[in-house]
DNA sequence: CATTTCCGCAACCACTAAGTTGCATATTGA
DNA sequence: TCAATATGCAACTTAGTGGTTGCGGAAATG
């Protein structure tokens, strides 16, 4: 009954997702899973300072909120991203944004600097 | 020079960020500050299970990523949003996303499922 | 001036998270 | 079948984070 009107739901739901963002190996993953490629562990740990098994325990983490999703072909784990996730994500942060811009006019209202 | 052309510098930039908005106490911090009014960190903790020095180390992670600024009045010390920074996040995060809209075309033409 | 209120700092504890090593398992290919 | 490759699982170490208590200082209030 009340979708829109309960944005505390919505970002403390949220916040696992905002963490699992919050690394930058995660990102860094992400960016290169953003290239279009389906990417195996080995593939994805390849160029980096950590250890495969490093690498594997952050794409469980971005499995665990949706963000990518591994596929067994043979005896590789090929990982792809996730979008619709991201999406909703940076439409609830769009969201918070707006709902702050009103706070900053009605902050501007008062104080009038 | 190269504005829009390294989204990787931004995605990792944006990391701390992000890991700021990964709690859900600091996420609901930010709606209660989104509210629109000046708090005290008193009254930031009032109606909430933690103590107050655990809120204030919580508005600490969120000034150290400009999310709100503390301004010192009288023996208060009264919190508010920096939205300009939440928006650079969720612009950042709708850039992933069209990123990921752009891989996962590539993706279907690739597989056609 | 004494009291209350609001805050800051520091020490400390528990839990989680990042990262490692070691080993076992399954698939591929000659 | 045997070797190489790709992965999974478990134990362990280390560092960070969320949270607490205790205390001391500065400002408002009577």
């Amino acid at each position: 009954m009340s979708a829109s009107t309960e944005p505390e739901r919505t970002f403390t739901k949220n916040a696992s997702l905002f963490a699992a963002l919050g690394d930058e190996t995660r990102l860094s993953l992400l960016v290169q899973l953003g290239g279009g490629n389906l990417c195996s562990i080995t593939q994805l740990a390849e160029g980096r300072p950590q250890t495969r098994q490093a690498i594997r325990k952050h794409l469980h983490v971005l499995e665990a909120v949706d963000l990518v999703k591994g596929v067994r072909r043979g005896r590789e784990n090929l990982f792809q991203i996730e979008p619709k996730v991201v999406e909703s994500a940076a439409q609830s942060l769009v969201a918070i944004s707006q709902q702050w811009d009103d706070a900053l006019s009605r902050l501007k209202s008062f104080v009038e600097e």
